[in-house]
DNA sequence: AGATGTTGTTGATGCAGATCAATCGCCGGA
DNA sequence: TCCGGCGATTGATCTGCATCAACAACATCT
């Protein structure tokens, strides 16, 4: 049987089976209500390194991914950029109450997304208590994540934050059952050196040193964590 | 008449002239609803620099701050730390959904917060759509400030940080009615080092630099902004 | 196969901000 | 009035990471 590739604009065909349902925001949902706001939604597909929108835009949906990576970052006039975080499937795009687009968002590698226009997705929340449970639930997950790290960002060195982030990052894939061996790294040295609040080349020189000491070992698509409990004390700041 | 002195543990009076009203939660309630929220509320008072809650301890209470300031922080094992903001008149204290405090929190100078137990409050807002929506409007808020904080720290430079500081905390203070001439700073400089990531040394040494460049004034009690365009734009990241 | 572009690594050097250290102003208590 | 402590300021020096520069490893195109 072919498979049908999806478009930009086609519909879900359903959300019943979808593998992202478990964690983000439809988990609050009954089967009815699952196919009311399915009616409302559309499935969208972005190729690497695409923009789905933009910082200071009018945001006119809202977002869940399905599949894939964003980055989404802010820009300084000058071009300097920080990754404010990487979205992975589960995570919900979009802030009610503010008008725009609080930073860019953009394709690391292909990305399937539903989107919801954010009028009809209001309209719909606004009598279910549960997805406004959820929603606040999810943003309190952002938050804390966020606190975390200006922990990171504010007071680790350059290899604390290296590996804080592979800690990390490895817990969120493994929270969404993508754990493994081998933890993967879709997104380029440059996107990691600006969500850590570094330079390319000290990412770099940070991994080869990691490398050196044993604690990973380093492949084309990710890393290898030879040394977790190294580490994990890194992560948390230890010596 | 004698002002009665608020202590631990007495019960808010009136909620229907409290003067956080209109930028709390409670704005999303009408008469009736405030009156019953009320009921469920203490209302506690703490002296400067006593601790409200601590990081990782189990929540049982949400807060919403009535008057005063407070420093939200995490610490490293090290002793690192890292204030992830100010709470002032108005802002929510508590995640639902997250079991721990996810940061300590302590007074800059005397505080009074409203006290919500958290089973309680959980209850209430279960069947009362606009205070969930409320609630996913300020922690959306929240994480728009938590987003913007993470450019200063990962991206911006000491001259940078402290001027952003200065018009983000004017831009706070003016939006719940406490804008003026003299721009308050409650807090030391060594909870300012902490905020930005920078030492104690550097915050001193950069005020010192905007007063000679006729940027500020200083004062004992806060800041006067001579140059508000020049300070905007160091906080814009411009130049 | 060779040319070109993209991404990552490594080395040499510079500098913003950390660290170490001394001093000052201010307030409260003896 | 003097003393002790805390917070802030300022100076001297050090260092972790940025910057500048070269090159290596691959992939894509001709």
């Amino acid at each position: 049987m072919k498979i049908s590739v999806l478009g930009e604009g086609m519909h879900c065909r359903s959300c019943h089976d979808c593998t992202a349902r478990g964690f983000a925001i439809c988990a609050a949902l009954d089967k009815t209500e699952l196919r009311e706001l399915a009616q409302l939604s559309r499935h969208v597909r972005f190729e690497s390194g695409a923009t789905v929108f933009a910082q200071a835009n009018i945001a006119t949906s809202f977002f869940s991914v399905h599949a894939g990576t964003l980055r989404l970052y802010k820009l300084l006039p000058d071009s300097r950029r920080q990754i404010v975080g990487f979205a992975l499937p589960g995570d919900f795009l979009g802030l009610p109450g503010l008008p725009h687009h609080e930073f860019s968002a953009d394709a690391v590698g292909r990305v399937t997304l539903c989107q919801f226009p954010k009028e009809s997705f209001a309209t719909f929340a606004e009598k279910r208590p549960q997805l406004l449970r959820r929603m606040v639930e999810l943003a309190g997950h952002e938050l804390a994540r966020a606190q975390e790290h200006m922990v990171l960002l504010g007071r680790r060195s350059a290899e604390e934050k290296i590996a804080s982030f592979l800690i990390s990052w490895r817990d969120r894939l493994s929270g969404i059952g993508r754990g493994g061996e081998i933890l993967p790294l879709p997104m380029k040295r440059l996107d990691i050196a600006d969500h850590l609040g570094l330079t390319i080349e000290t990412v770099s020189r940070t991994f080869s040193k990691l490398e050196r000491d044993g604690v990973i070992q380093t492949f084309a698509s990710g890393v290898v964590l030879l040394d977790t409990p190294r580490a994990e004390a890194l992560s948390a700041g230890v010596s």
